[in-house]
DNA sequence: AATATAGTGTGTGAAAATTACACCATTAAA
DNA sequence: TTTAATGGTGTAATTTTCACACACTATATT
């Protein structure tokens, strides 16, 4: 990194988020081209300061709105770095937060602050160096969500609304980064109840069409009705 | 709560903790009584606030030290509490630790800082009112170590270090307040291979004495060395 | 119309894990 | 010696998990 002159401050709190999508059988995460020092042209995680006046849920979702163009996410945090030296330029305390969201949503990533000059997906298998500790932020995030894939239905989130048995299979394998039986599979997500059979199949495919499913949000709750507070 | 004149401040980072303990059959955790303004006289988790040139991690150590005697537990950050108007005096920022320790390991409770009055063990069924938002934050840590006695090795750091395997299940069922079926969970328990049995028994009981085992981390490593890093 | 292509959709048996369940053994104290 | 209290043990039924292979269907190509 450069040699630059840059003011020091003495204490502050940022929010970083770790975005997942899945595209074309890949999961991958939201980053941001930095416009300003430090780490300027460096590929980084969406995150900034907190204000004085806002909880931190609620500057996580303005930062990655200002930086993305991105609204409306369901983030959750998932860890607090508070290493001393986290920042070149002084204290940063940064809690972390995750979201996971349907890339085809049509959602244009356009950041609103000069901050960031662009916001892009990037596959997580082969990420480049990131700016700060944003490498093992989002290392920490990857960890968090794998755990989760298998106790909370957060696989839903990533996928459009209405999805194929496949696709929802090909997601669990990206994210264990392992190879499942398809019919296994397939048994085991259907015995769960939660899966809600369409009448239509896929369109525009050049081999048979697969059926369509939805997640029953409703199902679930009332068979998982149990532990929903155990969330946190 | 009283009305007192006190300095307002900007924006404070601070720690709280939530340590638990396990003593005759009861899941207990760890209060302090506040010796200042605001919520004087009320029980709290044992908090206060980070300093400039330490890690939070670090802080917690310290804090706790300083307000109940007790050193070098094992900490875990598990939630940050970022609401606005969490404190009376202003912005503050809370990163929430647990740890689990044995109650009798003859550790005296003795708070160095006059900031708190006295520490002491209190059950969790039936806690009091806590001073700020410390019954929320109990609350979830308590969830949280519900949900990872399942999968984590965390029970040990509750028992002594000799146990019987009844102490280990009724920490169990402490935990997750149902009763559990002995045969079942002595064959499971020792179906992992990671309790060492010992060549001693219980001493001064007035019933025939049980067997004592240890936990054998080694071992613990080796049969689950896979995702020791997922544990972030 | 025939064929190649590519992904969809289905069942069974073996092995492993979980659950339900009851009685005798040992010790200290009365 | 009796009582009170807890320790310690096995088996069968059920459920869950896992391994495994082939025919079906829609489309594109010739």
């Amino acid at each position: 990194m450069e040699e630059v002159k840059l003011p020091t401050f003495d204490s502050v709190f940022s929010i970083d988020c770790v975005i997942f999508g899945f595209e074309a059988g890949e999961l991958k995460i939201l980053l941001i081209e930095r416009n300003e020092e430090p780490f300027k042209d460096w590929l980084a995680l969406p995150g900034y300061i907190v204000e004085q006046d806002e909880s931190i849920d609620d500057a996580a979702e303005r930062i990655l709105y200002e930086l993305t163009g991105l609204r409306d996410l369901h983030m959750q945090q998932f860890h607090t770095f508070g290493e001393v030296n986290r920042h070149p330029q002084g204290r940063v305390i940064t809690v972390a937060y995750y979201a996971l969201i349907r890339i085809n949503g049509q959602k244009e990533l356009r950041p609103i602050s000069h901050y960031a000059r662009k916001a892009f997906w990037h596959p997580v298998n082969e990420l480049p160096k990131l700016a700060f500790d944003h490498s093992e932020i989002f290392k920490t995030g990857f960890n968090k969500i794998r755990r989760r894939l298998n106790y909370q239905p957060i696989a839903f989130e990533l996928l459009p609304e209405k999805f194929t048995l496949t696709q929802l299979q090909s997601l669990y394998e990206a994210v264990e980064n392992k190879k499942l039986d398809k019919r296994n599979f397939r048994k085991k997500m259907l015995s769960y109840g939660f899966l809600k059979e369409l009448d239509e199949k896929q369109k525009g495919v050049s081999y048979r069409a697969a059926k369509l499913y939805k997640f029953d949000r409703r199902k679930y709750a009332k068979i998982f009705h149990n532990d929903l507070n155990l969330d946190k």
